[in-house]
DNA sequence: TCAATTAGTATCCTTTTAGTAACCACCTTT
DNA sequence: AAAGGTGGTTACTAAAAGGATACTAATTGA
Protein backbone atom coordinates (compact mmCIF):
# COMPACT_ATOMS: atom_id res chain seq x y z
CA UNK A 1 0.00 0.00 0.00
CA UNK A 2 1.71 3.38 -0.81
CA UNK A 3 -0.75 6.21 0.35
CA UNK A 4 -1.25 6.26 3.61
CA UNK A 5 -4.87 8.19 4.52
CA UNK A 6 -4.20 10.24 7.91
CA UNK A 7 -7.05 11.32 9.42
CA UNK A 8 -7.10 13.66 11.77
CA UNK A 9 -9.54 14.91 14.64
CA UNK A 10 -8.12 18.47 15.77
CA UNK A 11 -8.67 19.85 19.22
CA UNK A 12 -12.28 21.50 17.66
CA UNK A 13 -13.17 17.42 17.21
CA UNK A 14 -13.97 17.75 13.76
CA UNK A 15 -12.36 15.51 11.20
CA UNK A 16 -10.18 16.35 8.57
CA UNK A 17 -8.25 14.64 6.01
CA UNK A 18 -4.57 14.77 5.64
CA UNK A 19 -4.10 15.56 1.85
CA UNK A 20 -7.01 16.56 0.83
CA UNK A 21 -7.37 17.03 -2.97
CA UNK A 22 -7.29 20.87 -3.09
CA UNK A 23 -9.57 21.48 -6.17
CA UNK A 24 -9.64 19.68 -9.13
CA UNK A 25 -6.35 17.12 -9.38
CA UNK A 26 -4.04 16.40 -12.47
CA UNK A 27 -6.74 13.78 -13.68
CA UNK A 28 -9.20 16.34 -13.13
CA UNK A 29 -7.97 18.91 -14.96
CA UNK A 30 -6.44 16.11 -17.65
CA UNK A 31 -10.46 15.17 -18.08
CA UNK A 32 -11.86 18.70 -18.50
CA UNK A 33 -9.58 18.87 -21.58
CA UNK A 34 -10.21 15.63 -23.24
CA UNK A 35 -13.02 14.14 -21.38
CA UNK A 36 -15.63 16.03 -23.26
CA UNK A 37 -17.85 14.83 -25.47
CA UNK A 38 -16.54 13.69 -28.85
CA UNK A 39 -13.36 15.72 -27.98
CA UNK A 40 -11.31 12.31 -28.01
CA UNK A 41 -12.59 11.08 -31.24
CA UNK A 42 -12.10 14.39 -33.05
CA UNK A 43 -8.53 14.16 -31.81
CA UNK A 44 -8.30 10.90 -32.53
CA UNK A 45 -9.20 11.37 -36.54
CA UNK A 46 -6.83 14.25 -36.50
CA UNK A 47 -3.83 11.99 -35.64
CA UNK A 48 -3.24 10.90 -39.36
CA UNK A 49 -3.45 14.35 -40.79
CA UNK A 50 -5.52 17.55 -41.42
CA UNK A 51 -9.09 17.10 -42.15
CA UNK A 52 -11.58 19.81 -43.17
CA UNK A 53 -14.18 20.54 -41.60
CA UNK A 54 -17.21 18.78 -43.30
CA UNK A 55 -15.77 15.44 -43.62
CA UNK A 56 -14.46 15.47 -40.13
CA UNK A 57 -18.39 15.66 -39.47
CA UNK A 58 -19.23 12.76 -42.02
CA UNK A 59 -16.98 11.02 -40.02
CA UNK A 60 -17.84 11.19 -36.63
CA UNK A 61 -21.38 10.10 -37.02
CA UNK A 62 -23.58 11.01 -34.23
CA UNK A 63 -22.09 14.25 -33.67
CA UNK A 64 -24.32 17.54 -35.08
CA UNK A 65 -22.05 20.31 -37.18
CA UNK A 66 -22.98 22.40 -34.06
CA UNK A 67 -20.98 19.47 -31.99
CA UNK A 68 -18.25 19.56 -33.88
CA UNK A 69 -17.99 23.77 -34.14
CA UNK A 70 -18.06 23.78 -30.20
CA UNK A 71 -15.74 21.23 -29.68
CA UNK A 72 -12.64 22.68 -32.27
CA UNK A 73 -12.83 25.86 -30.93
CA UNK A 74 -12.74 24.62 -27.26
CA UNK A 75 -9.64 22.39 -28.30
CA UNK A 76 -8.22 25.34 -30.78
CA UNK A 77 -8.05 27.49 -27.32
CA UNK A 78 -6.30 24.70 -25.61
CA UNK A 79 -4.29 23.99 -27.91
CA UNK A 80 -4.63 20.69 -28.85
CA UNK A 81 -5.43 21.71 -32.90
CA UNK A 82 -4.70 23.88 -35.47
CA UNK A 83 -7.50 25.80 -37.55
CA UNK A 84 -5.91 26.83 -41.21
CA UNK A 85 -7.71 28.38 -43.80
CA UNK A 86 -6.52 27.08 -46.98
CA UNK A 87 -7.99 29.52 -48.72
CA UNK A 88 -11.16 31.32 -49.53
CA UNK A 89 -12.91 32.07 -52.54
CA UNK A 90 -13.83 28.52 -52.65
CA UNK A 91 -13.46 28.25 -49.02
CA UNK A 92 -11.04 25.84 -47.79
CA UNK A 93 -10.34 25.04 -43.80
CA UNK A 94 -8.02 22.19 -42.37
CA UNK A 95 -8.07 21.33 -38.56
CA UNK A 96 -4.67 19.88 -37.79
CA UNK A 97 -3.49 18.43 -34.37
CA UNK A 98 -0.71 20.74 -32.58
CA UNK A 99 2.66 19.04 -31.14
CA UNK A 100 0.89 19.10 -27.82
CA UNK A 101 -2.56 17.31 -28.77
CA UNK A 102 -0.14 14.53 -30.11
CA UNK A 103 1.51 14.17 -26.73
CA UNK A 104 -2.30 12.89 -25.50
CA UNK A 105 -2.33 10.72 -28.23
CA UNK A 106 -0.56 7.84 -26.47
CA UNK A 107 -3.45 8.15 -23.61
CA UNK A 108 -6.34 7.56 -26.13
CA UNK A 109 -4.88 4.40 -27.63
CA UNK A 110 -4.63 3.12 -24.03
CA UNK A 111 -8.08 4.19 -23.89
CA UNK A 112 -9.19 2.96 -27.06
CA UNK A 113 -7.31 -0.74 -26.25
CA UNK A 114 -8.73 -0.90 -22.88
CA UNK A 115 -12.16 -0.42 -24.26
CA UNK A 116 -11.91 -2.63 -27.12
CA UNK A 117 -10.28 -5.45 -24.83
CA UNK A 118 -13.43 -4.86 -22.72
CA UNK A 119 -15.30 -4.85 -25.19
CA UNK A 120 -17.28 -1.69 -24.03
CA UNK B 1 0.12 8.19 -42.76
CA UNK B 2 -1.34 5.30 -41.61
CA UNK B 3 -5.15 5.81 -41.99
CA UNK B 4 -6.85 6.49 -45.25
CA UNK B 5 -9.67 9.02 -45.62
CA UNK B 6 -11.25 7.85 -48.81
CA UNK B 7 -14.62 9.65 -49.96
CA UNK B 8 -16.57 8.75 -52.62
CA UNK B 9 -19.35 10.56 -54.40
CA UNK B 10 -22.06 7.80 -55.47
CA UNK B 11 -24.44 8.61 -58.52
CA UNK B 12 -26.80 10.29 -56.50
CA UNK B 13 -24.07 13.00 -56.50
CA UNK B 14 -23.88 12.89 -52.55
CA UNK B 15 -20.33 12.40 -50.68
CA UNK B 16 -20.29 9.80 -48.21
CA UNK B 17 -16.98 8.90 -46.07
CA UNK B 18 -15.85 5.19 -46.27
CA UNK B 19 -15.62 4.70 -42.60
CA UNK B 20 -17.67 6.83 -40.47
CA UNK B 21 -18.06 6.22 -37.27
CA UNK B 22 -20.95 4.38 -36.56
CA UNK B 23 -22.27 6.05 -33.36
CA UNK B 24 -19.65 5.68 -30.34
CA UNK B 25 -16.14 4.90 -30.94
CA UNK B 26 -14.23 2.80 -28.58
CA UNK B 27 -12.71 6.06 -27.44
CA UNK B 28 -16.33 7.44 -26.93
CA UNK B 29 -17.26 4.40 -24.63
CA UNK B 30 -14.38 4.47 -22.86
CA UNK B 31 -14.85 8.07 -21.84
CA UNK B 32 -18.12 7.40 -20.59
CA UNK B 33 -17.12 5.24 -18.10
CA UNK B 34 -14.42 7.30 -17.00
CA UNK B 35 -14.63 10.43 -18.43
CA UNK B 36 -17.48 11.93 -16.36
CA UNK B 37 -16.89 14.71 -13.57
CA UNK B 38 -15.26 13.55 -10.99
CA UNK B 39 -14.87 9.76 -11.56
CA UNK B 40 -11.69 9.52 -12.79
CA UNK B 41 -10.89 11.02 -9.35
CA UNK B 42 -12.36 8.71 -7.24
CA UNK B 43 -11.38 5.48 -8.64
CA UNK B 44 -8.01 6.83 -8.34
CA UNK B 45 -8.33 7.14 -4.60
CA UNK B 46 -9.72 4.00 -4.29
CA UNK B 47 -6.61 2.14 -5.59
CA UNK B 48 -4.68 2.09 -2.68
CA UNK B 49 -7.11 -0.04 -0.77
CA UNK B 50 -11.05 0.78 0.81
CA UNK B 51 -12.17 3.87 1.43
CA UNK B 52 -15.39 4.95 3.59
CA UNK B 53 -17.77 7.34 2.40
CA UNK B 54 -17.03 10.64 4.40
CA UNK B 55 -13.38 10.07 3.65
CA UNK B 56 -14.03 9.89 -0.02
CA UNK B 57 -16.05 13.05 0.06
CA UNK B 58 -13.42 15.24 2.72
CA UNK B 59 -10.42 13.73 0.46
CA UNK B 60 -12.27 15.07 -2.84
CA UNK B 61 -12.77 18.42 -2.18
CA UNK B 62 -14.89 20.42 -4.36
CA UNK B 63 -17.48 17.71 -5.31
CA UNK B 64 -20.22 17.20 -2.82
CA UNK B 65 -21.74 14.24 -1.14
CA UNK B 66 -24.62 14.12 -3.61
CA UNK B 67 -22.36 13.99 -6.55
CA UNK B 68 -19.76 11.47 -5.01
CA UNK B 69 -22.69 8.55 -4.36
CA UNK B 70 -23.93 9.47 -6.95
CA UNK B 71 -21.18 8.97 -9.26
CA UNK B 72 -20.35 5.78 -7.23
CA UNK B 73 -23.64 4.17 -8.09
CA UNK B 74 -22.63 4.86 -11.93
CA UNK B 75 -19.11 3.33 -10.76
CA UNK B 76 -20.56 0.33 -9.36
CA UNK B 77 -23.35 -0.61 -11.92
CA UNK B 78 -20.50 -0.25 -14.35
CA UNK B 79 -17.97 -2.42 -12.01
CA UNK B 80 -15.37 -0.55 -11.81
CA UNK B 81 -15.84 -0.43 -7.90
CA UNK B 82 -17.40 -2.44 -5.00
CA UNK B 83 -19.61 -1.16 -2.00
CA UNK B 84 -19.59 -3.23 1.36
CA UNK B 85 -21.61 -2.65 4.34
CA UNK B 86 -19.33 -3.41 7.06
CA UNK B 87 -22.17 -3.15 10.13
CA UNK B 88 -25.03 -1.06 10.49
CA UNK B 89 -26.09 0.28 13.28
CA UNK B 90 -23.12 2.18 13.96
CA UNK B 91 -23.39 2.04 10.14
CA UNK B 92 -20.12 1.96 8.50
CA UNK B 93 -19.40 1.15 4.93
CA UNK B 94 -16.46 0.88 2.05
CA UNK B 95 -15.74 1.32 -1.18
CA UNK B 96 -13.29 -0.99 -2.92
CA UNK B 97 -11.76 -0.78 -6.65
CA UNK B 98 -12.52 -4.29 -8.28
CA UNK B 99 -9.79 -6.22 -10.67
CA UNK B 100 -11.89 -4.58 -13.38
CA UNK B 101 -11.45 -1.05 -12.37
CA UNK B 102 -7.86 -1.94 -11.28
CA UNK B 103 -7.33 -2.21 -15.58
CA UNK B 104 -8.31 1.28 -15.68
CA UNK B 105 -5.34 2.34 -13.34
CA UNK B 106 -3.15 2.35 -15.69
CA UNK B 107 -4.91 4.63 -18.29
CA UNK B 108 -5.65 7.23 -14.83
CA UNK B 109 -1.83 7.21 -14.82
CA UNK B 110 -1.11 8.02 -18.05
CA UNK B 111 -3.46 10.84 -17.90
CA UNK B 112 -2.20 11.94 -14.32
CA UNK B 113 1.49 12.45 -16.11
CA UNK B 114 0.22 13.70 -19.11
CA UNK B 115 -1.74 16.55 -17.67
CA UNK B 116 1.33 17.12 -14.44
CA UNK B 117 3.94 17.32 -17.60
CA UNK B 118 2.17 19.94 -19.16
CA UNK B 119 1.18 22.05 -15.99
CA UNK B 120 -2.27 21.80 -16.99
C1' DT C 1 -26.70 17.60 27.10
C1' DC C 2 -24.32 19.22 23.19
C1' DA C 3 -21.73 18.41 19.25
C1' DA C 4 -20.15 15.52 16.01
C1' DT C 5 -20.08 11.27 13.66
C1' DT C 6 -22.06 7.51 10.26
C1' DA C 7 -24.13 7.25 4.97
C1' DG C 8 -26.70 9.07 2.47
C1' DT C 9 -31.49 11.24 0.59
C1' DA C 10 -34.81 15.01 -0.59
C1' DT C 11 -35.84 19.24 -2.36
C1' DC C 12 -35.26 23.24 -4.84
C1' DC C 13 -33.07 25.92 -8.02
C1' DT C 14 -29.90 27.46 -11.63
C1' DT C 15 -26.78 26.47 -15.15
C1' DT C 16 -24.99 23.80 -18.72
C1' DT C 17 -25.31 20.74 -22.34
C1' DA C 18 -27.08 18.58 -26.39
C1' DG C 19 -30.00 18.08 -30.17
C1' DT C 20 -32.96 19.77 -34.14
C1' DA C 21 -33.63 22.44 -37.71
C1' DA C 22 -33.27 26.21 -40.40
C1' DC C 23 -30.45 29.47 -42.42
C1' DC C 24 -26.29 32.27 -44.43
C1' DA C 25 -23.13 33.62 -48.34
C1' DC C 26 -20.68 32.12 -51.72
C1' DC C 27 -19.04 28.61 -55.14
C1' DT C 28 -19.31 24.58 -58.45
C1' DT C 29 -21.43 21.20 -61.21
C1' DT C 30 -25.14 19.34 -63.95
C1' DA D 1 -31.90 27.19 -62.84
C1' DA D 2 -31.47 23.53 -59.50
C1' DA D 3 -28.93 20.91 -56.54
C1' DG D 4 -25.04 20.20 -54.11
C1' DG D 5 -20.83 21.73 -52.05
C1' DT D 6 -18.00 24.87 -48.69
C1' DG D 7 -17.86 26.30 -43.20
C1' DG D 8 -20.18 27.36 -40.26
C1' DT D 9 -24.16 30.33 -37.16
C1' DT D 10 -28.66 31.12 -34.97
C1' DA D 11 -32.84 30.10 -32.54
C1' DC D 12 -35.43 27.11 -29.90
C1' DT D 13 -36.13 23.25 -26.83
C1' DA D 14 -35.52 19.39 -23.80
C1' DA D 15 -32.71 17.08 -20.76
C1' DA D 16 -29.06 16.64 -17.71
C1' DA D 17 -25.89 18.21 -14.49
C1' DG D 18 -24.60 20.58 -10.46
C1' DG D 19 -24.91 23.32 -6.18
C1' DA D 20 -27.03 24.54 -1.70
C1' DT D 21 -29.31 23.38 2.07
C1' DA D 22 -31.73 20.69 5.12
C1' DC D 23 -32.83 16.32 6.97
C1' DT D 24 -32.90 11.41 8.61
C1' DA D 25 -31.80 7.93 12.58
C1' DA D 26 -28.73 5.86 15.34
C1' DT D 27 -24.32 6.29 17.82
C1' DT D 28 -20.28 8.05 20.11
C1' DG D 29 -17.48 11.04 22.88
C1' DA D 30 -16.69 15.16 25.94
Amino acid sequence: MGRTLTITTGQNRQKQVAEPCLEPCPIERGMRLLGGKWKGSILWHLKDGPVRFNDLARQIGGASKKMISQRLKEMEDAGLIQREVLCDRPIAVTYEITDFGRTAIGFLEELKTWAETNQL
